[in-house]
DNA sequence: TCTTGACTTGGACAGCGTCCATCGTAGGAT
DNA sequence: ATCCTACGATGGACGCTGTCCAAGTCAAGA
């Protein structure tokens, strides 16, 4: 936690209690928020923030590598702090939660040049979608 | 084409001038289009069509599986008339296109059962980003 | 302590999508 | 060919997500 607020200082980061607050609730809490999530649980500390600055910082964190957006429907955008650790997304169709997951093999190198049309690839996302537990006997 | 509104009508779709039209828009260019997108290319045909009538009809051709909703930023999702025949997505990170790509692999074999926390999976996407060429000369 | 420019604020705004009351019409029935 | 009626279309209001901006505030170096 320290250690973020460190390389952020170290990156010639401001450091103004609200871009405190934001990476101690991404820090805090290994789930894949929303921004209103974290604005809400920023709030509870500092109950001024506002919303533009809820973005702002976490547009910077995105830029500055430190945390993840993930897109996993046609809704918010959810923040996930584990950016360092290349992994993928586990998504429960139903209920929506996400959890991390750690596949074997490469999917770059299963596209082959002649399937790149030109485009310069330089990253690949894998989602994998199912039913977790709980909604899948919910179902039964 | 006519498959396609044949399909429909079979499974009991009331055929209406606005839900041909949409089809026909979708069925005749194969590229990813966003829900707007449909509205402008189906009201050159018919201009009255509304904005609900589009979104729904999509929403309908999704659940009967006849077209694929691909969300591949946090923007407007865009619809895929390519649904039967499996394939991944390749997208720009500047302009946002689409084009559909066939990777070799199993992305699905990749997941370990350690690693699916007991999560009934039942489909991957993947997506591949990075810039097309037109972006990437525009970048230069 | 002072200064300054980076940061925050809150409200207006834009894009995407949904909802709803009302009107229109496809297609079966006669 | 005409009538009926339930299903579908309409368009405008609304909500959510995210961006932008002018004005005020404050972290941190001098």
């Amino acid at each position: 936690m320290s250690d973020l607020l460190e390389r952020l200082r170290g990156r010639g980061w401001r450091l103004t209690s609200q871009r405190r607050v934001v990476a101690e609730v991404l820090d805090g809490e290994h789930v894949h928020l929303t921004a209103d999530e974290v604005h809400a649980r920023a709030a509870r500390r500092l109950p001024e923030i506002s919303r533009a600055t809820v973005y702002n910082t976490l547009g910077e964190l995105v830029s500055l590598g430190e945390v993840m957006e993930v897109a996993t429907d046609g809704r918010a955008k959810r923040y996930d702090p584990n950016a360092h650790r290349p992994h993928q997304h586990l998504v429960c169709a139903s209920c929506g939660t996400v959890r991390d997951v750690h596949p074997t093999g490469d999917p770059l190198a299963d596209l082959p040049a002649a399937e790149r049309f030109g485009f310069a690839v330089s990253a690949v996302e894998v989602t994998y979608r199912g039913l977790c537990p709980d909604c899948a006997r919910a179902r039964a």
